[in-house]
DNA sequence: CAGAGCATGTAAGAGGTTACATGATTAC
DNA sequence: GTAATCATGTAACCTCTTACATGCTCTG
């Protein structure tokens, strides 16, 4: 049930068609959270009947027309509401690590295949973060502003935290793969 | 599509039934992966019919007949090639950080209790998990238990790296909540 | 005698992924 | 002219969660 709460968050800063979410859920908030342009058309639609967000047609020349969705002082409440219910802790979910689990069946060259493509892709999102955090997030921050930082601050400690991990288990996987036992 | 074959990756090590897997999901492997019992259920009779395990009925007095799986040839095969595919990174997704992202609809006091929650649920998986270390993986490992101390290191290390993320920013709430801009 | 543990399942619904579908504009 | 970007959606399917359902044994 967190989906539309987090599109509620969105429009709370401004207004944004289904598209703009889709892009701000690859970027800003997709250090912690993850939606589809599928998952969004869907669930504005029934936002919309529950009265959360409103929107505006907005035509516009050779484009189609655009959906401009805003928040509802119902909207509002519920996010509010929301906010006070105590959120769970979200378990690891890492096929990697089933993988290394069973690791045995296959040969090490095949992990340290594995490790080395989830090392580069943490280094790439690293990289990302730490740019963002020097673009936005430099100097004195506002209240809200140090809020959103520390949500970044969580994807960057996690992407550090995983990438030190594949360096470690490349390390020994290359001491230990030769004289298997 | 990783359930079944993490059921497969426990039935390597030891036949077991529904019942046995779903206490292996709460403990070792549910540092890196999480089932119910009922999904756990229905996939084993999925996998059942494609032919990937086999079970056999053992009757017991008093309590209700087990269904003991086992591991076929063909589920072998298709964990060895499974193994071989690559593997996905999975990205974060945490609630909290998207009730921090909109934290200012709501007092400090509620962020404050959220963190302190999270805080003190990843205190008593660390220890669950230094506790796993403790009693399984000191001296000199083989191979296969080094792979599994891996994948126990990494809950370790995400645990470590929450609940100091946790501490740091409920010190910043302290600091700036009451003289909110 | 109440509650935890053993042992299995069904059913409904929520949530997420993949594929399909359209059509104009702009940049290379 | 080919690909990317803007902009919206439908349909089918898979996966996961929550609630319901049964019934025996052992421990306190």
């Amino acid at each position: 049930m967190s989906l539309p709460h987090a599109i509620l968050a969105i429009l709370t800063q401004k207004e944004a068609t289904g598209y703009d979410l889709a892009q701000n859920f690859s970027q800003s908030i997709g250090h912690f959270w993850q939606a589809s342009h599928q998952q969004i058309y869907r669930e504005l639609s029934k936002m919309e009947a529950q009265g959360w967000v409103s929107f505006a047609v907005v035509p516009q020349k050779g484009k189609p027309d655009k959906k401009r969705y805003a928040l509802t002082l119902a909207g509002q409440d519920e996010l509010k509401n929301w906010l006070e219910e105590p959120a769970r802790v979200t378990p690891i979910r890492e096929t990697l690590l089933i993988k290394l689990f069973a690791g045995t069946l296959t040969s090490p060259e095949v992990l340290v295949s594995q490790l080395e493509t989830h090392l580069e892709l943490h280094r790439e999102k690293l990289a990302a973060y730490q740019s963002l955090e020097n673009e936005y997030f430099q100097g004195e921050l506002s209240f809200a502003a140090g809020l959103q930082y520390w949500s970044l601050k969580r994807g960057l400690s996690y992407e550090l935290a995983s990438l030190e991990w594949c360096e470690q288990v490349l390390a020994w996987l290359n001491k230990h793969a030769s004289k298997a036992d």
